[in-house]
RNA sequence: GGGAGCAUAGCUCAGCUGGGAGAGCACAUGCCUUACAAGCAUGGGGUCACAGGUUCGAGCCCUGUUGUUCCCACCA
């Protein structure tokens, strides 16, 4: 044939050639076609900082079977790509870089510094672009966009405006997570608790009237320098008679009032608590009900501030150390328990978050959550697996409003400005260069910048193209599937369906498929600091593209986290190699006029029809798994059919027409040989679309393209399930056969004589040749009775025949008597229970008809099997 | 405190609407059978965590128990 291809696949000579070809083919590119359904996907787009990794591979390859899939079932399939610009991590990643010419980004100045982060993103933005490539990734690149681009830009400015417009974005001192670290404010989100060890400090505070003292307990003794009262319960009767009194705050000496709230519990600890209106946000709610006094005493770096007394400049840490040694030389120290407690810490650097009460912008949640609630409710959006609804709704139903600035440069600068004459808050769709209420020029740009979730939010439909009117949108919006890991419902999916409820009407997608972690094989979380990550670059490298891909898919069902094992990838390999091999051996045989096409089907034999009528079921099974997002159980079918049936059966059942002299059995062989392995190729492609490209493209085919072919249908013309049958009866035969060989240890070289006692005698004559060739039989001879003599023979049973062997000194008889008895005790049981369950009236009567049936016929062959296998009893007998 | 997942062969995991307990790897035996030793054939191995319940029938549905993992939540 056309090529001579080589013994053993080698993914590194295949995989860049092919891609290269899909993409000069445009293939991947979708373009607006009123004839053709579009199916649209948008990717999460990954940090413009990223690294290819493990979670990366899971996501691509899902994403790149479904539109596949799709592409090939003839939709308007776009995968729509892009990148993130990460605001913190991006940052960070510049400010080490600057940290190393012992810069600072403030000696830059902010544009400089602009400049910096945009430089790097255009000499490393396309690294991770590249990356994905190698993962086959069938991406409409010509659309990928970028968060900070233009379009973005504007789309994040005009959603900012109209939200502020109607009220749902406002600014406001609240009390905010803060991270001294990244030096900025944080989502709570965001914010990742950690169960750490601590203390719990009892510290002494006096009644300012000298008639006693509270006993205060707390985690973070340094708050207490912004103390501004104790809060006690107002049903609790040991505090009863100090409410309204006042205590002296030690260290500061300085009077608080004493408030009784529910809030303090009287079973918890003294049951007196501290409040620290600025460093807690219970505190701070207390607080606002007792009009206490906030006093903010830890600047944004983490270090104590004026307000601190003598402990300004001291670190959270430090002033913590101190203080406690200054409460307990002064006797104010009463005891220190060991205490374990949730400790806040940031999602990114994870250094601990300090409550901090600070003036941020917000988006008001509770008026956007109505609509994105529903449209899960009702079923406009459908998670996959089912109970991640569950986690969404459960999150929506209880959303806090969500604080969306940034301390940082790196980002969407807020597009509000103020008025240093009259205060005014002028918020603009355009740049503005006067305050809109008073008409000054001295304003100022709010310094801050937008969470980066802020514009992944409106991924989904700012990729294509909003807010302007466009075909595009019109076309491929809503999109269909949103593919990603269940770490990020609450930072994205959740947000990106209620912008795009609010923002366009419309529910952004119709499915969340969610799947889970991709793990080491300790079934660790693969980080960096373990340095447990397995890098898929490469896996692909070793084991090739598909092979890896096979492994995040295979043996794994949605939501459910994975372990990552090597040697799966080596077993994906092997049967890459398998289906390889599979294909030149159906190669070297095709002459150069072949064609693909199956022969009439008159000329059928029963293998054909055999294979051509499990390659039915198996293509109507595959597409409905796939459509049903059970992407393991579809590609799980494949590999078996590919290997156990095509592979294992069907090309062995061929072989002795492609090596016999007559040329139309041959043909016919050949034309199914080819047709079936088309067929499993379009299967394949979705999971391994290299290797099918590129044996599709060594087969003589129409088309292209096999990533452009058509998707394979159920037919109802070869449905054959007589033949399927009848070739079984065959099969199971020559397993049988095989299975008493090997027990006996007869090698494949020694042949022997067949007799076969069956109720289908047509089926097995037709069947002769395959039990020569696969059970090492010379002759194949039918009886129509027991035979006479059974000296020397060996039996099996199937469900359809008695097999007789003769294989004269090789029969160990007191071995197999053994066998057989254990046989027929197997048997026996197997009547006994089959016959109980008979017996039982209920099940009679209740079964479905179609199952007594079968339990009867079953219980029949169980009966013929006793008799058969006692004959040979008696017969072994005479033997020992 | 609330919620969710998981528990099936030595290991890792599938098992879709309740009727046959499965795969890969590992293990054992025999095979270089003209596509493939990255292979072929054959085999051993499971109380489907435990206890109840529903059903003619439960790995699957219901209740509870135990173990384990994760998510959410302001108990100082």
């Amino acid at each position: 044939m056309a090529r001579e291809l080589p013994k053993v696949y080698e993914p590194q000579q295949v995989e860049n050639r092919i891609y290269e070809m899909w993409q000069k083919g445009g293939y991947f590119h979708a373009k607006k076609d009123e004839s053709k359904k579009p199916f649209t996907i948008v990717m999460p787009p990954p940090n413009v900082t990223g690294q290819l990794h493990m979670g990366h591979a899971m996501d691509a390859t899902l994403q790149d079977t479904l539109i596949r899939f799709k592409r090939m079932q003839g939709y308007n399939a776009l995968w729509l790509p892009g990148v993130d610009h990460a605001g913190i991590a991006t940052q960070i990643k510049v400010e080490e870089e600057l940290r190393k010419e012992g810069k600072t980004r403030y000696d830059l100045g902010r544009e400089k510094f602009l400049e910096r982060v945009w430089d790097w993103k255009h000499k490393y933005g396309d690294r991770i672009v590249q990356q994905q490539k190698k993962l086959g990734a069938s991406c409409d690149w010509d659309r990928a966009r970028f968060t900070m681009d233009e379009g973005c830009s504007h789309a994040v400015r005009e959603v900012f405006v109209s939200l502020y417009e109607k009220g749902l974005i406002y600014k406001g001192s609240r009390i905010i997570n803060w991270c001294p670290n990244c030096v900025t404010a944080l989502s709570d989100a965001e914010v990742e608790y950690v169960d750490k060890p601590g203390h719990l400090w009892h510290i002494r505070y006096p009644l300012a009237d000298g008639t006693g003292e509270v006993v205060v307990a707390t985690t973070r003794p340094e708050t207490m320098l912004g103390d501004t009262g104790v809060c006690v319960n107002p049903n609790d009767p040991r505090y009863a008679n100090i409410v309204g009194k006042t205590v002296i705050l030690p260290l500061m000496n300085k009077e608080i009032p004493v408030v009784a709230d529910d809030y303090a519990e009287m079973e918890f600890g003294t049951g007196c608590v501290k409040m620290t209106p600025a460093h807690d946000p219970n505190d701070f709610e207390v607080g606002l009900r007792h009009n206490l006094e906030v006093i903010r005493v830890l600047d944004d770096n983490g270090k104590v501030n004026a307000l601190g007394g003598k402990y300004e400049g001291l670190d959270r840490y430090e002033a913590r150390k101190v203080i406690v040694a200054d409460l307990e030389a002064q006797g104010y120290l009463v005891k220190v328990e060991d205490y374990s407690h949730n400790v806040g810490t940031c999602y990114r650097c994870h250094k601990d978050v300090e409550p901090i009460i600070s003036a941020q912008w917000f988006v008001k949640m509770k008026p956007l959550a109505e609509e994105a609630i529903r449209v899960v409710k009702d079923g406009e959006t459908r998670f996959v697996p089912e109970r991640f609804s569950k986690t969404y709704l459960n999150w929506m139903e209880n959303v806090r409003d969500w604080c969306i600035s940034r301390q940082l440069w790196w980002g969407h600068q807020i597009p509000a400005w103020t008025c240093a004459d009259c205060g005014h808050i002028t918020v603009s769709r355009e740049d503005a260069c006067h305050c809109a209420q008073c008409g000054s020029t001295h304003i100022e740009r709010d310094p801050d910048v937008l969470d980066t979730w802020f514009s992944s939010a409106l991924w989904p439909f700012e990729t294509l193209g909003w807010p302007e009117k466009n075909e595009d949108l019109d076309y491929f919006y809503p999109t269909d599937v949103l593919v990603t890991g269940y770490d990020i419902i609450f930072f994205w999916v959740a947000r990106m369906i209620f912008s795009g409820c609010e923002h366009t009407g419309k529910t952004p997608f119709h499915t969340v498929l969610i799947h889970g972690l991709v793990r080491d094989n300790q079934g660790r979380k693969m980080s960096k600091s373990l340095g447990n990550g397995i890098d898929p670059l490469e896996m692909i490298d070793q084991y090739g593209c598909d092979a890896l891909r096979m492994n995040m898919i295979t043996g794994n069902s949605p939501g459910n986290d994975m372990r990552f094992y090597v040697e799966r990838c080596e077993a994906m390999r092997n049967f890459a190699n398998k289906l390889w091999n599979a294909s030149r051996y159906v190669l070297m045989n095709l002459s150069e006029d072949a064609v693909n096409a199956l022969p009439e089907l008159s000329s059928l034999e029963i293998a054909d029809k055999w294979v051509l009528s499990k390659l039915n079921a198996l293509i109507a099974e595959v597409t409905e798994n796939l459509e049903k997002y059970e992407l393991g159980i579809a590609v799980q079918k494949v590999y078996d059919f590919i290997w156990d049936t095509y592979c294992d059966w069907y090309i062995e059942l061929t072989k002795a027409r492609l090596y016999s002299e007559d040329a139309s059995r041959k043909q016919t062989a050949l034309q199914v040989l080819v047709y079936v392995l088309d067929q499993i190729l379009r299967l394949l492609h979705p999971f391994m679309p290299f290797i099918t490209e590129e044996i599709w493209q060594s087969l003589p085919h129409q088309g292209d393209a096999l990533i452009v072919a058509k998707w394979p249908e159920y037919r109802e013309d070869l449905d054959f399930r007589a033949e399927e049958s009848h070739m079984e009866s065959v099969m199971n035969a020559i397993r049988a056969i095989r299975n008493r060989r090997a027990e006996m240890n007869v090698p494949p070289s020694k042949k022997a004589a067949l007799y076969v006692l069956t109720s289908k005698p047509q089926v097995f004559r037709e069947g002769e040749g395959f039990i020569q060739r696969l059970a090492y039989a010379d002759t194949v001879t039918m009886l129509d009775k027991e035979p006479a003599e059974l000296d020397g023979m060996v039996t099996c049973t199937t469900a359809d025949a008695k097999l007789y062997i003769p294989m004269g000194q090789l029969v160990d008889a007191a071995k197999e008597l053994e066998r057989i008895n254990k046989e027929l005790e197997k048997a026996q049981k197997n009547l006994i229970s089959l016959e109980g369950k008979l017996s039982n009236e209920k099940f009679v009567s209740r079964a479905p008809e179609a199952v007594v049936n079968a339990e009867r016929e079953k219980a029949q062959k169980a009966r013929d099997l006793i008799t058969s296998l006692t004959q040979s009893k008696a017969a072994m007998e005479k033997l020992v």
